[in-house]
DNA sequence: GCTTTATTTTAATCTGGATTAAAATAATTG
DNA sequence: CAATTATTTTAATCCAGATTAAAATAAAGC
């Protein structure tokens, strides 16, 4: 029977095979990996997945289920140690990339949602908006404390998710870029944002 | 034979196909479309479009030289017109946005240029890194004339760029957005970029 | 109108990659 | 170590959706 340690093995490699197919899915495409292509990261056949999951379909929805998780720790951890709303958001922005450049990465982008049967779709849509939502209060937050300047945070919201999501298009693993992307890139999106900042910072 | 009035009637067609084809690729997802899907937004048979592409990846070509091309357009406007570098900036992303939204666009999301045969797929990326060069190149330029605030061109092109491509992720042809997007999006994206900027502005 | 060319459809094939079943191997347990 | 359970492979099948060929229709030219 599944002991304590087999259940941690199954889980392990089934982790692993969420990577392995996240790498895949963000660096060919959905379309040009197939599930051949996942198991050889893994020094598997590709039969070999169906032990962990039903079809391909419930490994892409595995996939941004991940990327939604881990979105979300990296908030709550941000609302955890953040002072004031600026600083959540910075912090926030801080963790998620860390993750995306980091050994629980990489996380999928999610650009085939619509492919998802429906209510596979129907929730990580839900996630999806949860976090967007979440991230839009943040800024509220911080407009109501005084550390960010009044703005529209719908729009605000959608354009700094944007460059979030959009990092695994460009960024391939250099590790000098991800140093560079934990150091700079939270300055950068949220550069103006600050009520304290001075331009004289930059 | 073909007169000039027929080979612009199969432009037009082979026009509004791509253009068919970026709509259901940003919404459906490149696996979950099927080129029936994109016919039928056409009136046609799947068939049909066979008559203008050799095949699917043809297609998917197509539509995203179609959109290099379109932010080239945008960026060579914004040059033309543009005063200073941060004038550029924000015209650049105006326009573009303009188009994405504008009876031209839809814009296609290049999600899948690992799918594309090698050629495509080289001739794709070319155009795209060119687009990005030339606006990291405007931005040292708006450093340089004094209008914009010193920064690391490579990453804050990325970050602006990557919000540009992800809004056809969530701009879904609401026409009230549409107006928000084209009159607030280039302020919001290069808010704390302007040297001239004083934060009582926002 | 008759001929030629352009466009679309109908009705098949074709195919890569997903999926499945059964067998083989590896790990664990008692 | 025998028995049981967990994991992986081998070797087929299967199928949605791409692709093709031939026929039908529409448009244009003379």
């Amino acid at each position: 029977m599944a002991s304590d340690a087999e259940e941690t093995r199954f889980q392990l490699q089934k982790g692993r095979m969420l990577r392995a197919a996240a790498q895949c899915f963000n660096q060919k495409g959905y379309s040009g990996t197939s599930l051949r292509d996942v198991a050889d990261v893994l020094g598997l056949t590709d039969a070999a997945l169906y032990y962990y999951v039903r079809n391909k379909e419930e490994l892409v929805y595995l996939c941004y289920v991940r990327a939604a998780d881990l979105g979300r720790d990296a908030m709550l951890r941000a609302q955890a140690d953040g002072s004031d709303g600026f600083d959540v958001v910075l912090r926030y922005l801080r963790y998620h990339i860390e993750m995306i450049v980091g050994e629980r990465g990489p996380i999928a982008i999610m650009s085939e949602i619509p492919s998802l049967k429906p209510d596979h779709r129907d929730e990580v849509l839900a996630l999806s908006r949860t976090h967007s939502k979440n991230f839009e209060a943040v800024l509220e937050t911080g407009i109501e404390d005084g550390s960010i300047v009044p703005c529209d945070v719908r729009m605000t919201g959608n354009a700094i998710m944007g460059s979030i999501n959009w990092i695994p298009k460009w960024y391939h693993g250099d590790p000098e870029m991800a140093q560079k992307l934990v150091d700079s890139f939270p300055r950068i999106l949220t550069r103006g944002l600050s009520a304290g900042d001075s331009l004289a910072e930059f």
